[in-house]
DNA sequence: GTACGGCTTGACGCCGACGTCAAGGCAACA
DNA sequence: TGTTGCCTTGACGTCGGCGTCAAGCCGTAC
């Protein structure tokens, strides 16, 4: 098959196959008239990388799979170099998970904390002879 | 204070605060010669956009803070805007926290699954008679 | 005077994964 | 024969948040 049924079969470009193999990850054929040629292998190894793309891989770290599939193994994590990136990629994963739970409980705090800052100054305006508002509070003005 | 000055005290670079510059959300009075000029107002609204983007936050996100403390607030988050910030930036935070779990229980299962088939290959080629190995095996070979 | 550090503006570089445009070749169909 | 659609290579654009370099000015110390 030609560059745009791959691209259509595997819900990519034709611009991104022609990176990747600039890239070095997808090799082609070219028929008599210089057209790049596919077949099923070369769909089986798209699939493989643009599920480790969804998965946040960047195309670096699919090579293993690549080589692994290219060098006749049934699967793209057959090989001890794709199951390294596995494991790589999950410790990678819990830290950048940990780190973003830590911020969200600090931006929840802050958000917190500045709402009742909000509303203690609403109640002192409230309050006859409470301070004079210096925000505008609560809901928008205009 | 001057430009460098205020860079270190905030740890940052000149460079940086420029940019801020030129993004509209740090102004600076100029003295005599051209140089730039700061004072301690300056360097607590830096502070605020700081804070933020550890967080994560991207630079368009801190304006309504930085705006905030140049109405003369005494919080870059006693504004609506802000609040409202705030609150986009959780949910936006719970959400990728939510795919990148998911993600990390789909690679986790892809390392499960194929560490299971490797070592089944392995148990195969310990059997007399058993299929021929076709992976390398277990730890490095060279 | 001159050496040095800090300041100025302007402009290009970087990163990753492509998007998009230009100019042209190839094949099938009316 | 011309139109249409797919293909080719090449090259520049995108995004954010700066880094880095160039050329030159300002002020102080020696």
């Amino acid at each position: 098959m030609r560059i745009g049924e791959l691209a259509a079969r595997a819900g990519t470009t034709t611009r991104t196959l022609r990176y990747y193999e600039s890239r070095g990850l997808l090799a082609a054929r070219r028929n008599h008239n210089g057209y790049r040629t596919y077949d099923e292998d070369d769909l089986k190894l798209l699939r493989q990388i643009r599920t480790l793309q969804d998965f946040g891989f960047d195309l670096e770290e699919t090579r293993p799979f690549v080589e692994c599939l290219r060098a006749g193994h049934p699967e793209g994590d057959s090989c001890p170099a794709s199951l390294a990136v596995y494991r790589r990629k999950l410790s990678e994963l819990d830290e950048l998970i940990g780190e973003l739970q830590a911020v969200r409980a600090q931006v929840g705090e802050q958000l917190v904390r500045a709402e009742r800052a909000r509303d203690e100054l609403a109640a002192d305006a409230t309050v006859p002879g409470g301070p004079d508002p210096v925000c505008e509070l609560g809901g928008r003005t205009r």
